[in-house]
RNA sequence: GCCCGGGUGGCGGAAUGGCAUACGCGGGGGACUUAAAAUCCCCUGUCCUUAACGGGACGUGUGGGUUCGACUCCCACCCCGGGCACCA
């Protein structure tokens, strides 16, 4: 007998599987397509098997889809340019691409190895000029719709590395490379995508997502857009003529107790209010250290609210009362107008500021039911929505006419209006660094902002760069880079030097594996047709926000620019958990791996994949457990030693179940327990995903199978091959190699790559005998035996006729008989 | 603070409102073996009771509720994990 060989077995299937272009995948009209996708890795060193989590879940979907008739396409690409890789260049010396596509080599292998179902033709890594031409293509087209646009804005800084940083390597408030250098937030020109607006499309799509996307995703990327119906107000400053001051708020019925009006520090405003103002010196120097505060959210959200007033005032357009002008750390200037009223009864915020800096707090909404509320005894604000007092001629209404009236009302009078504002910021893209697609831009001193022409595309990186981690980006130290000519009036340029954001790159890679060579467009739209958009997308839940917000806005921007019909890319999201090593996630620089290639070499593809599924179910974190692998291992082993026992007795057979009047004992045992395992694992493929229960529900099986051993003469060689067929059959898209090891042994000389999913029968699932739990009062009692579908009066009087039910109702008043067909009876007794 | 997810044996986990703990790990015992490994078989929630076979009670974070019957549904709370966070 050989023993189980995984080394053997799953090199012999990977060639195999490659000498017939197994996972190659081409349009064809006539089948169903179903794109399934993972997402899109960074190529970074160490492959671990939380990597592996990923692709092994991806991988069993797209082979149980094949194995249901679907034209699968199942593609695999590289993320490869960023940071990372620039780093590693400035620690060893290398090129960032050299690291990168070393690291892809690595990565490649490790998904060969691993037995993943790839269609490698399609494969593209984004640092190549054939991928991130594209990238420019659709900067391009988006410059044109004023989708692109460039404009002054605050960023991240870090004084040591003297650049600017992206929000994600912030780590507490510090650079990520300087941990004990707090960031600063600086002023500087960048390029942005208008996402916003596609605010209220990326807004209301979300409802068409609520079936195939987790809860959780579509309510944080609802949160984020972050949609709020209010009023815009504008308010006179009472000592500068024709100088005003808008707010933005959602509660305009709270106006009449308003009682300051408070600037964002870096509001426009504030250096014209505080000209010539005696006080002036002391507030900017106020002003400044609190435009040098932590940008850190978490920071902003706790520290203590401070301000000092400016000494003008602004003119309650409702009742022309002279608020007086603030200015408060806690105002954002991103958001709304930069400037609030300030209604301390109604507002905590608000409440909190002008308790510390002793301004009135009239109280100017009452709760409909409750007590009233009074000035004297107020705690905190009271928001709820209520009855208006105290407000002119608005007073006795309720809050929800008070603001139709009031708005209306701003509006008819000239002040103001309803406005909807969005959390959502536009998508800054520019990044003062090498490793990344250039913007393909010139600044020409008489034409300004001149596009590149699309016959100069691609604007490729200069391979020979100093790359310092220090200063600007490095492209700004290549002469012949920057210095060009201007396309316009062939005067001297400069070149743009900043590079895209890499989530640039990740927000449309799903089309470019469509058609990952055309050099003449990003992808053919008649290739989009058919196969987008992606059926189901598997990924981590860190994307949640950024790269699925961003992809579902590339989306749209390509389906008005008649590129895509879709207008979201992703039917389905799974995301699945992560794996854990002693409590915490996998990663290379906490040093709790387990790398890939070593779990391969040491047990096999087959019993890693088995093991991940088997562990907990995808949705859920996983903690690692070396002794359950080896479970898993040994499982693998079993089934192998099972097959090569009864293999030859029955390869020349052909599979068959005959009819179960003619079948033996174990013959029906056998039948019913391979297909009820069939029913109840095809269900768990097709809805829940709980690969976990599959695998248990196979060990079952097998455990079966050995029960009934030794077969005799009592089990026919076609009915066991039936029985160990479909067992193959269910194991293939987790352990394809042993699979298709196993399909061999059995007799077949087509692979199973190109087998399908098996049918159930019901007549072979269905039981002859169901026991049936006899309860008194819901406790159980008695189990009694009996054959499927017994009347409930039957059955009732044979859960009765038990002797321990008997006994237990002696003497006592029947209440209520609960009879459930094949499953049970209650007996309520008094 | 707000929004998700979760809490079941020693561990990972399983259960359309109907036998709680399937399957696997670990542990214990046995078979095979000169021995070990590998393999195969049996046992393995807690407590009480019995010489034993067996019998009984309790048991899915806590407290209530609905129901003939609750891990599952409802209400309140506790704990753990994650996300968001001065959004006017």
């Amino acid at each position: 007998m050989a023993e189980y060989d995984p080394q053997a077995i799953e090199a012999k299937w990977q060639k195999n599987w490659e000498e017939q272009r197994a996972f190659e995948a081409d349009p064809d009209p006539d089948r169903a397509k179903y794109y399934v996708l993972e997402m899109l890795p960074y190529p970074s060193g160490t492959l671990h098997m939380g990597h592996m989590r990923n692709y092994t879940i991806g991988d069993v979907v797209a082979r149980y889809r094949r194995m249901r008739g679907f034209n699968v396409v199942h593609p695999m690409g590289w993320d490869a340019f960023g940071l990372p890789a620039e780093n590693a260049a400035i620690q060893r010396g290398i090129h960032p691409r050299e690291w990168t596509l070393g690291n892809v080599v690595e990565f490649k292998k490790v998904c060969g190895r691993f037995g993943f179902s790839y269609d490698w033709r399609r494969e593209i890594a984004t640092c190549d000029a054939e991928y991130y031409h594209w990238n420019q293509w659709i900067f391009l087209r988006m410059l044109e719709r004023d989708l692109a646009y460039r404009k002054k804005s605050r960023v991240n800084w870090c004084p040591k590395c003297a650049t600017v940083l992206a929000n994600e390597q912030v780590v507490n408030g510090c650079c990520w490379r300087h941990e004990d250098t707090p960031v600063e937030v600086r002023e500087i020109e960048q390029w942005f995508f208008r996402i916003t607006r596609y605010a209220e499309e990326l807004l209301k799509d979300l409802d068409g997502l609520a079936e195939g996307w987790p809860e959780r995703v579509v309510t944080m990327q609802r949160n984020w857009i972050g949609k709020s119906a209010g009023a815009r107000v504008r308010f006179a400053v009472a000592e500068l003529a024709g100088k005003t001051v808008e707010v933005f708020t959602t509660r305009i019925d709270t106006i009449y107790g308003a009682a300051a009006v408070i600037l964002a520090p870096g509001h426009p405003l504030v250096a014209e209010l505080l000209a010539g103002l005696p006080a002036r010196a002391e507030a900017e120097a106020k002003l400044a250290q609190m435009k040098q505060a932590s940008a850190k959210a978490e920071d902003l959200a706790t520290a203590e609210k401070t301000g000092f007033a400016t000494g003008r005032h602004a003119v309650n357009p409702f009742n022309g009362e002279k608020l007086p002008i603030w200015v408060g750390n806690f105002v954002l200037m991103e958001y709304g107008t930069g400037a609030v009223m300030a209604v301390p009864a109604h507002d905590q915020r608000d409440f909190e500021f002008c308790t510390k800096y002793k301004l009135p707090i009239p109280i100017v909404i009452q709760p409909t039911d409750g007590a009233p509320l009074s000035a004297e005894t107020l705690k905190e604000a009271s928001t709820e929505y209520g009855k208006l007092v105290n407000s002119g001629p608005y007073t006795g209404l309720t809050s929800e006419e008070a603001i139709r009236r009031m708005t209306a009302d701003a509006e008819a009078r000239g002040f103001g209006r309803g406005e909807i504002t969005f959390r959502l910021r536009d998508w800054g893209i520019s990044r003062q660094r090498y490793w990344g697609t250039p913007i393909p831009v010139i600044y020409c001193q008489r034409d300004g902002i001149v596009p590149v022409p699309d016959d100069q595309l691609p604007v490729r990186l200069p391979e020979k760069v100093a790359i310092s981690g220090q200063g600007q980006s490095p492209l700004a130290g290549v002469p012949e880079f920057v210095n060009v000519k201007c396309p316009k009036c062939g005067g001297a340029a400069r070149r743009e030097t900043d590079t895209m954001d890499t989530f640039v790159d990740s927000s449309w890679y799903f089309l470019r594996y469509l058609d990952p060579h055309n050099s003449k467009k990003p992808f053919e739209p008649e290739l989009a047709r058919y196969w987008f958009p992606v059926d189901q997308y598997i990924g981590g839940i860190v994307h949640a926000i950024l790269h699925l917000l961003y992809s579902r806005f590339l989306c749209k921007v390509l389906r008005d620019l008649g590129f895509v019909q879709a207008s979201e890319p992703f039917t389905r999201l799974f995301t699945q958990g992560l794996v854990l090593k002693g409590g915490t996630a996998m990663s290379k620089s906490k040093g709790n791996v387990v790398g890939a290639m070593e779990m391969a070499v040491k047990y096999g593809a087959d019993t890693g994949r088995v093991y991940t599924l088997f562990a907990a179910p995808p949705e859920k974190d996983m903690e690692w457990s070396e002794q359950s692998v080896e479970g898993c291992a040994r499982f693998l082993k079993r089934v192998h030693r099972l097959m090569e026992r009864h293999a030859p007795s029955v390869r020349a057979h052909a599979a068959g179940m005959g009819d179960l009047a003619s079948a033996s004992e174990k013959e029906k045992v056998l039948l019913r327990k391979t297909h009820q395992t069939l029913r109840r694992a095809t269900n768990d493929f097709e809805t829940r995903w709980h690969f976990n229960s599959a695998i248990a529900l196979i060990m079952e099986l097998v455990n079966e199978i050995h029960a009934q051993e030794p077969f005799g003469d009592a089990v026919r060689p076609a009915v066991l091959k039936e029985v160990l067929e479909l067992l193959t059959l269910m194991l293939a898209p987790m352990a394809p190699h042993i699979a298709e090891e196993l399909w061999e042994m059995l007799g077949h000389n087509g692979g199973l790559i190109q087998a399908s999913w098996p049918q159930y029968r019901a007549e072979f699932a269905a039981e002859e005998q169901v026991e049936i739990v006899a309860q008194i009062n819901g406790k159980v009692r008695a189990k009694i035996v009996v054959e499927v579908g017994l009347d409930e009066d039957s059955l009732a009087a044979r859960a009765m006729g038990d002797p321990k039910v008997a006994e237990a109702i002696r003497g006592k008043q029947i209440v209520k008989k609960i009879v459930v067909p094949d499953k049970l009876v209650n007996i309520v007794v008094r």
